[in-house]
DNA sequence: CCTCTATGGCGAA
DNA sequence: TCGCCCTAGAGGC
């Protein structure tokens, strides 16, 4: 269940258990398994990141070089732990091995045999991606410039911004003081400006701790005195999930509403349009 | 045991 | 806009 700052933490786990190494590939499950027969033995080369999908490369010649795409969508689960053998009837599409460690892939919307080109194609269809260094921020405000759709439409667009999910849209949009149904055409530049420094804030230390914690220590149990709320995704946070519940900042009893297939949460007090 | 939900995105209508 | 896909954990009975 994953936002950008997983497939980075990920990517950075791969490429450290596996780069350089000749890996076993497998699909236990089946749906991943003609793909993994050709990968099985060859050196896995690293992995690399661009927002919420992640690329493992395969081959030890440029030339015939291959990657399996992963995106893990909504469910989907990467795990590495000790190299253990597979239980019969586990839903493990994709299984990388050394020998000493394992990866193993589970409920993954895409899992794919790919070539360098149409990863190139992949992600030239993704907006700039907060926790990459080639992130060219101003492509991204050229499109929230001219829309009429809502920030909170466009912070969840891959292709304005990729690796951004729920939980860091909402919570960005609260640390802002930002209504989430503010079009587009109305954010300011340098609002948009302090929305994607505090993406640049905010993501990297995702993918140091694993979780999502957004809450300023003046706002945090420590200061307040009050028991922390960590959500079930394992982060502490002003507004995400917590509808119904006193904002952390006014008390105001945090909003919820379906939007666009998706939960958006907000205080209604310290969130303005502007 | 069943039902619901979830950090997502696609294609059909 | 809706249904659907993939899986696992939480909660209800």
């Amino acid at each position: 269940m994953p936002e950008g700052h997983v497939t980075h933490r990920l990517a950075g786990e791969l490429t450290a258990a596996f780069a350089g190494s000749v890996v076993r590939v497998s699909s236990p499950q089946g749906r991943f398994a003609e793909a993994a027969a050709l990968l099985d033995g060859q050196v896995l080369t690293g992995a690399e990141a661009y927002g919420k999908n992640l690329f493992i490369g395969f081959g030890s010649d440029v030339n015939t070089e291959l990657l399996v795409h992963v995106h893990l969508g909504l469910i989907g689960k990467l795990r590495l732990g000790p190299a253990v053998p597979v239980a019969a009837g586990d839903t493990l599409r994709l299984r990388i091995d050394n020998g000493e460690q394992a990866a193993e892939l589970r409920g993954p919307q895409t899992c794919a045999l790919i070539t360098p080109a149409e990863q190139a194609g992949v992600t030239a269809a993704l907006g700039p991606d907060p926790l990459r260094s080639d992130a060219a921020m101003a492509s991204s405000w050229a499109r929230v410039s001219r829309s009429d759709r809502a920030v909170a439409s466009l912070l969840m667009d891959q292709r304005v911004c990729a690796g951004v999910g729920n939980i860091y849209r909402c919570e960005v949009l609260f640390r802002q003081r930002l209504h989430p149904l503010t079009p587009g055409r109305e954010v300011t530049r340098r609002r948009w400006n302090r929305i994607w420094t505090d993406l640049t804030t905010l993501m990297p230390l995702g993918v140091r701790d694993g979780r999502i914690d957004t809450v300023l220590p003046e706002h945090g149990p420590d200061a307040t005195g009050r028991a922390p709320r960590v959500d079930r995704h394992g982060g502490e946070v002003y507004v995400y999930r917590r509808a119904g519940q006193p904002c952390l900042v006014c008390d105001r009893l945090v909003s919820v509403q379906d939007f666009e297939a998706r939960h958006l949460f907000w205080c209604g007090r310290c969130q303005r349009r502007r």
